[in-house]
DNA sequence: TTGCGAAATGACAACGTTGTCATTTCGTTA
DNA sequence: TAACGAAATGACAACGTTGTCATTTCGCAA
């Protein structure tokens, strides 16, 4: 019968109707293998019966420990998902649960901001997810009993950061251009504030640099298909543009339409490589080749590196997660 | 000077550094009003000084409540981003912070399963955001602590509910066709187990049968654009096709493409609306009209009515947030 | 049966806050 | 100056756990 509940139950109120000592609860909760076996089915029954639950706070307080991991998220885009998810997954896994509290749209919050509302939540150690710049990056100290890891492709001074190698991404594309007898590769940003967009724009300039190569101009877009097609359609009259490397999939179909709608082919006329790898999901038959970053395992590692920390508080390292470049039939081969 | 930190520093540690009690303290941070203003900034120095951050778990312990709400994510797919910021930006707005725990890939999670977890952590409400169905959901009863309230399309015999109204929107765009001289309409649905797509189909379905119209066969989609265009592919050969709904946008576009490669065109031959609107991201000059739903306002309801529901836990309520129709070209009116 | 070591259990303090109620201090008026 | 009520502050218990250490019970050999 499901009695009438008081309150809450406590430990206590379970070794009263058990007919056992406080501790005993806990111990058949914690090591169980401590309590004797019919001693602890009393327990059980009576927890059952009164309908018990652990209470976190008493618990975290005795222990000095949550078991949570505070996520903070400067900023929520799409591909957040995947991150969030590997970051849950880890967390799960590890045997934490997420705390999560999220810059709101127009806010500016600093590091330091983050980590004093952090501080006040039940978290062992945190996790910043960071896309654009801060005012206090370089400043930034984390607190010392709070073990933090950046999720950004900047190098910090003093905090561990995981990070995408977008940079890296990006050259690799380009040089995919270039060792199949492209002579230049033109470059479509995303959006200006963007530390992705800046690292792709960084590695596509160093891959040419490397070989010698004046980049061209780069041209302006905002992630959006729209700006893609302005930017094909200025491409489409340049002569010597044959690699085009557009900083995410939607800019890429932009400028391939606009290529399309001025008479050219790709990869025929023009060779195009995007980013992201999410093309597929809206265009049937699709044939752009795209460098895809593993947001998932960012999120995994960016958990590990705090679970990690957590023993050894000041340790300090920098990952980054390589990209993949999904290969489809978006570029030419001009040696063939 | 920054001090050598011991461990952790406490309320005590603060109130001998400012020589004041413990309670002058606590008053300090709870009810500063109380509190003549020179003790007050010796508080305040002494804090600053020691660094002091209040402890959660003690801080919860006696206030039997913790300020965080749980969200439970059965499901993580690209729109939840917009529903967790809105739950986020609501919960922030109103004090609370989150605590999120996820369904793992391949594990099956009942209701109570979560539940269960849940309330092993520090919350004072939850939400689970379901779209999918599950196994115990009728007969599921949330904790009476733990005031709960379900993202979900399906009514719950206990529990809150908010969700968009996708058989609404559906419904919508269908009358919207036919208002427009359309005699019938043809339905690509989404993934067979998905509750969206269950629902935007209910919807198709009774608007045309409010209007004494037979449905035709829905073709059989999987979300992503490559069936959307064997979809079209056969309704181009269906002569009384002259209006496609298509359960999500990117299964729009393939249908578009496959009835342009069929050589006809959009809308003049066959009309299209999509779901989510979010092609425009993709496609440069989009004209594909397509109903959206408004994710992060559902998150906020679904905040807010956990919120609400804490103050009255027995509250039982279902919340529909209604979708928008964006009207672009991508449908004729054969009155005209 | 006695004795003994190991296993099982219990009593009590402590974690760092806030609520209750008592005490001190202050400003004001008689 | 004395007396008073209000404002400011303090002492102490309590929230529900777990750690420490003491005590009881058990199984087994002498």
């Amino acid at each position: 019968m499901a009695t009438m509940d008081k309150k809450n139950v406590s430990m206590n109120d379970v070794a009263v109707a058990a007919g056992v000592s406080l501790k005993t609860v806990s111990r058949v909760i914690n090591e169980p293998d401590s309590v004797r076996e019919s001693t602890r089915d009393r327990v059980h029954a009576a927890m059952e019966e009164l309908g018990f639950r652990a209470n976190f706070a008493a618990r975290s307080l005795k222990l000095g420990r949550y078991g949570c991991i505070g996520v903070v998220m400067f900023h929520l885009s799409g591909g957040a998902v995947d991150m969030i998810d590997g970051i849950a997954d880890a967390a799960e896994e590890r045997g934490f649960a997420l705390t999560m509290i999220k810059k709101r749209a127009g806010e500016k919050m600093t590091l330091a901001e983050a980590a004093r509302r952090m501080s006040q939540l039940p978290v062992d150690g945190m996790i910043f997810n960071l896309r654009q710049m801060v005012d206090d990056f370089d400043t930034f100290e984390a607190p010392k009993d709070l073990k933090t890891v950046i999720i950004t492709p900047m190098e910090h001074p003093t905090c561990s950061t995981v990070s995408d190698d977008q940079e890296g991404g990006a050259r690799m594309a380009c040089e995919y251009f270039l060792n199949r007898g492209h002579k230049n590769v033109y470059f479509v940003s995303g959006k200006k504030e963007s530390l992705s967009s800046q690292c792709r724009m960084k590695g596509w300039r160093s891959a040419l640099e490397a070989r010698g190569i004046e980049p061209p101009e780069p041209l302006q877009g905002d992630w959006n298909a729209d700006s893609g097609y302005a930017a094909g359609l200025v491409l489409a009259d340049k002569p010597d543009c044959t690699a085009v490397l557009a900083a995410n999939d939607c800019m890429a179909n932009g400028v391939m339409m606009a290529l399309r709608d001025k008479g050219l082919s790709v990869p025929d006329d023009v060779s195009v490589i995007g980013f992201d790898d999410e093309l597929y999901k809206t265009m049937p038959n699709s044939i752009l080749t795209s460098v895809k970053f593993r947001h998932r395992e960012l999120g995994i590692r960016a958990l590990n590196e705090v679970v990690a920390g957590l023993e050894a508080p000041s340790s300090r390292s920098r990952t980054l997660v390589s990209g993949v470049l999904v290969e489809r039939s978006s570029v030419k081969d001009l040696r063939a």
